[in-house]
DNA sequence: TCTATTTCGATGTATATACAATTAATGTAT
DNA sequence: ATACATTAATTGTATATACATCGAAATAGA
């Protein structure tokens, strides 16, 4: 549906403003749908993503600031996320030998059953979250790497 | 710049994955850029969105529902929000005549001077955030509208 | 070496999001 | 008319985002 009936707005008169209200609300869909999946594994859709960024390292460790370098959020805080999953025994934190400013994180073997059991789910969600064709999708990641500049 | 270089991941498999990170990290992109404008106003993206939403209607009051309905984030709090921009003098509240459960929101003078003040400013950021070209914008558009189905 | 600066992570605070619960007012059904 | 259900807004709680500050450790430079 065009986002002007959504938000039962008149019609933009720019359309690069009507492109930043548009993606603002389309992330709200997203994190709406996705957390649908997360939420009975007691996961939000930012501690996924963690434990993404850990299973990418995996069995190397990862320090607090690499995963926040690759955090989506770069205003987030993995520091705080990383105790959350700690808590729930899906990452081990572990003194740098090497400096002892840093904090080594690993993925334990609960975290990556978890992300196993979500793989499938996952992949499957966003299929059906985006309601596009394989060459519509492709041309949206164009857009999209190219809009940040 | 590619998302799988900018978050420091292999490639995606999945085209579909790849949007919906490529969604989420565009989105945060976004709100740092759009912050830089609201935060000397002592407004967030947030609350500009209210005051919009309240401009729209203007003389008109709203109700706190109607409020909630047409904001980007449905499962933001609308009641909240409106506390805010009261303290703020940007809105009033007045009790609804007809029925007493309803709060009416209209927004104040010293409202619409700070959207008249950030008009020029916001649009020209908008369209410096994007960095697409006219057709590509409306491109993008559409398939946002399409995606959500 | 000694001092100054930088880096890393943790922490504090404010705002917003997500969702549940509550309260008051209204509407509906018998 | 009374009981029951629904609606509107507020409030409570947990998590996340945004940004500043802090302390410890490492590094750079005189």
């Amino acid at each position: 549906m065009k986002i002007e009936d959504e938000i039962r707005q008149k019609p933009f008169k720019d359309a690069y403003s009507k492109a930043v209200v548009n993606l603002l609300y389309t992330h709200s869909y997203l994190v709406t749908e996705q957390s649908k999946i997360f939420k009975p594994h007691d996961l939000s859709p930012e501690q996924y993503n963690v434990l993404r960024i850990l299973r990418g390292q995996h069995p190397e460790p990862i320090t607090v600031s690499s995963i926040q370098d690759r955090m989506l959020n770069k205003m987030s805080n993995a520091s705080r996320l990383v105790e959350k999953l700690k808590i729930k025994k899906m990452v081990e934190r572990k003194e740098c030998a090497v400096d002892r400013r840093q904090v080594d994180i690993t993925i334990t073997g609960k975290g990556l059953e978890i992300l196993e059991q979500l793989e499938e789910e996952v992949k499957k969600s966003n299929k059906n979250i985006l309601n596009l064709t394989k060459s519509e999708v492709a041309q949206l990641n164009d857009l999209l790497d190219k809009l940040r500049g």
